[in-house]
DNA sequence: GCAATAGTGTCTTTCAGACAGTATGAC
DNA sequence: GTCATACTGTCTGAAAGACACTATTGC
């Protein structure tokens, strides 16, 4: 016991706090970015929406927390869906409970077939992104910060390609940035420059029937992961 | 006291850690990039060169404790200093003393006329960054993390700027990208670049006389914080 | 005048932006 | 053949890359 004391005050002094990994998840479906939520199952905010997320355990890293949180949320073999770190957000008001800071990650997931239907999110489902809003927590602002994020990525490296299954035509991946960046892309410039970066998709010489017109020839993706130059924004925000 | 235990047992489950805020504070310093170090004056690591650093405090945010740390540091106003988040590295293992993990921050320094005298920080010191390495912790690995963000950011934004004095001369400005980049910058299409980017540099109408030479034209960094299109390195590396 | 640094002009090439036409399937 | 979608070709203009020349100071 006194021991513990010890290390407890040790703790105060420091300011220990405890950690989540939170979990923006990104598809698009039906031509329009989607990102998944949760319900909330208990206070604060009980049934308010909120991203997915969970406390840091004591045996490992924040990247093995948010993996463990996607394959939970998605039911998907997390290797092969692109995870990277957001920012953390630290206000100490952030969160009712006490001091809990939150390490965003932004995740990107191909259009799945299947409803989500995880294990231990109850009511997990797929929301617009432009409708979402009255989030738990300062979701609201993360969302934000993680769909700007995916906006740069699509200029700068080969994001888009984690939006789509294994094989996959240029019209896909081309519908990909359309509806990320809302905006249209002119098909025949976006052919010129996406078959003409070094790596960025490879032929699989299949093609794709569909009920009308031409069939399309599925690609997969390259091994480039940085665009250089980039894919600029027809219409770009000004900052 | 049984509340105190009680506390104690929620952190235990959630895994309470303790948090720092780590600084890689960059500047140029004879031609040359150079990071503040410090030595360490406990252990662990005592005695070993590290990054500047410290724990969160209850009721800040990690922006603010890596702002406390940079005005420490550096003896400068803070506001005038640029600061970003970089990553968390939370390895469990990283930290011999116990579960800390830490957010890292990029900041930027003008090469300052006097040399570093914290109040805190007795040894604080500049080294060139392709001579530093057995820092205590993770600290290779981040300060590498960090001096590649900067070659990006120099690409992508106005970063370059604050690199430099209030009033700076283009070519002072050119010598920032080729230090940081590594590689010669033509002076010709650098010049027509920044000048011809709107917003990045706003002519001061005076200049700057040196021991020899015609006189440069001073400069001010402009509203500009995103170069669109970005300045391209000659040579860059391929990923 | 010379030396040293600052700044401008011009040519070429590459590539984004805009647009019209051809190709390949199902029926 | 028609219809619907996939793909290719060409022109133009803007900007990067490569280069040589002029300008302004101190001596």
């Amino acid at each position: 016991l006194c021991s513990l004391l010890i290390v407890t005050a040790m703790e105060r002094k420091h300011a220990a706090v405890r950690v989540t990994a939170d979990l923006v998840i990104l598809t698009v479906r039906r031509e329009q970015l989607h990102v998944l939520l949760v319900e909330r199952g208990n206070d604060p905010f009980r049934g308010s929406p909120a991203l997915p997320g969970g406390f840091l355990r004591p045996d490992e890293t924040l990247e093995d927390a948010a993996r463990r949180e996607l394959t939970e949320e998605t039911n998907m073999a997390s290797e092969r869906l692109h995870l990277e770190q957001l920012r953390v957000y630290s206000d100490p008001d952030r969160d009712p409970r006490g001091r809990v800071i939150t390490v965003a990650f932004l995740a990107i997931a191909p259009s799945l077939p299947v409803p989500v239907a995880g294990s231990d999110a109850s009511a997990a489902r797929w929301e617009r992104v432009d409708v979402v809003t009255g989030l738990a927590f300062d979701h609201d602002r993360i969302l934000a910060d993680a769909v700007e994020r995916a906006r740069q990525h699509l200029e700068n490296t080969t994001l888009a390609t984690a939006f789509c299954a294994d094989a996959f035509t240029i019209g896909e991946l081309r519908n990909i940035y359309e509806v990320v960046w809302g905006v249209p892309v002119d098909p025949r410039n976006f052919n010129r420059k996406v078959t003409g970066t070094e790596g960025f998709v490879v032929s699989t010489g299949e093609k794709r029937s569909q009920e009308t017109g031409r069939p399309a020839v599925l690609y997969r993706r390259g091994p480039a992961t940085v665009l250089y130059p980039p894919m600029l924004r027809a219409n770009f925000l000004r900052r």
